[in-house]
DNA sequence: ATAAAAATAGAACGGTCGTTCAATTTATAG
DNA sequence: CTATAAATTGAACGACCGTTCTATTTTTAT
């Protein structure tokens, strides 16, 4: 009989959301497994029945965090044609979506020595995946003639950066105050880049 | 009689230089009184014969830290004469004397929510210090009318969140390796507001 | 209804944390 | 040389950390 049959699975779901939570707010050395047991409503031994230790929590919640910004904006991408409106659309998609104040706990734990190698890896692996959209929107500005030919990489470096500075605004300002913020941002560096 | 006479002051500042790397290398709550103890080699009691706790010494190293910053500012600042290159100094001055790593604890500070409301008062306070630098430059350069007339503050925030975004990069790539990443995000920020 | 399996709770572990405090050593002043 | 004040130590504190383990409750299959 291979119909689930058990469903603790929500249990599971719960703690992770308010793990994330936590985590977001507090970053991850000051987030304790104590808290999360606090907020989820669930013993701290059972969330090690969940998961393995509170490390692989957060390098999950991570993975997570990371794969649904980049399956959204691979679902809105489309909307955009040429691009530089994607640069745009990239900027919001940002702005909006990306978890800044979560994944800000992965540096954290990526500099502490103590952390598994493993888990760091994982962390960095995931850092590549934002630079990796960036520079696709770059190379097929210039493959369609639309930007100048460039050095791409360091391109991407720049804008790479440059949003995850304004990203660090989303602690403590309203996002939808940002747009501007983050448009003009766009604009300038597209003045240097288009034909 | 008023000289001074005894001389821990020495000592007061070896444990500061040990707290500085500590607290530059592991952030804040990673570095522990012990660690300061260990590295300092004097005993975890002596360090709060000199320091009222932790969160103050951290405090006070950060706030050491920047008016360092801003001061090596204003004593090469006289060397550039248009707002131009005041900008790509400056970006310069951001990349080889912004204590990064160490400035990072102070977000790490801040957002927990168990930190004195002074402390983090006063990081906030020194957050402020580059963000006034910045803007003296662009306001010099419009009022010589090297620059167009536009949002200062805007401006001012966009070249700000940049090279904080590019200063991210000096936990993992040489310094000098950046120098040209540097000029060029001045170069294109440049572009834009050049008349 | 019963036995097995899964889900959950909660106490307990050794360790480290930031901080305090009494005791001791060291340097100075008279 | 002695008395005093400064500098420094190291033990001790209670609190909390991440993790483990055993016991108990709940669900499922027969």
């Amino acid at each position: 009989m291979n119909k689930r049959r058990y469903n603790s699975e929500t249990t599971k779901l719960e703690i992770m959301e308010k793990a994330f939570l936590l985590f977001s707010q507090k970053g991850y050395t000051q987030t304790s497994v104590s808290d999360i047991s606090k907020a989820s409503g669930y013993s701290k031994g059972h969330i090690y029945y969940h998961f393995e230790n509170k490390e692989k929590l957060f390098v999950l919640l991570a993975q997570q965090t990371m794969k649904e910004w980049y399956l959204k904006w691979m679902d809105k991408e489309p909307d955009f044609t040429c691009a530089s409106d994607k640069l745009y659309g990239m900027a919001l998609h940002v702005l909006y979506n990306y978890q800044t104040p979560l994944l800000k706990g992965g540096q954290e734990l990526a500099s502490n020595p103590e952390s598994s190698h493993e888990s760091v890896k994982q962390l960095y692996e995931l850092a590549v995946i934002p630079m990796g959209a960036y520079r696709a929107i770059l190379v097929q500005g210039i493959e369609e003639g639309e930007f100048k030919k460039g050095n791409v990489e360091e391109w991407t470096v720049l804008i790479g950066t440059w949003l995850g500075g304004l990203c660090q605004l989303t602690n403590t300002q309203e996002l939808h105050s940002l747009e501007r913020l983050f448009k003009n941002a766009v604009s300038i560096f597209l003045g240097s880049i288009q034909k």
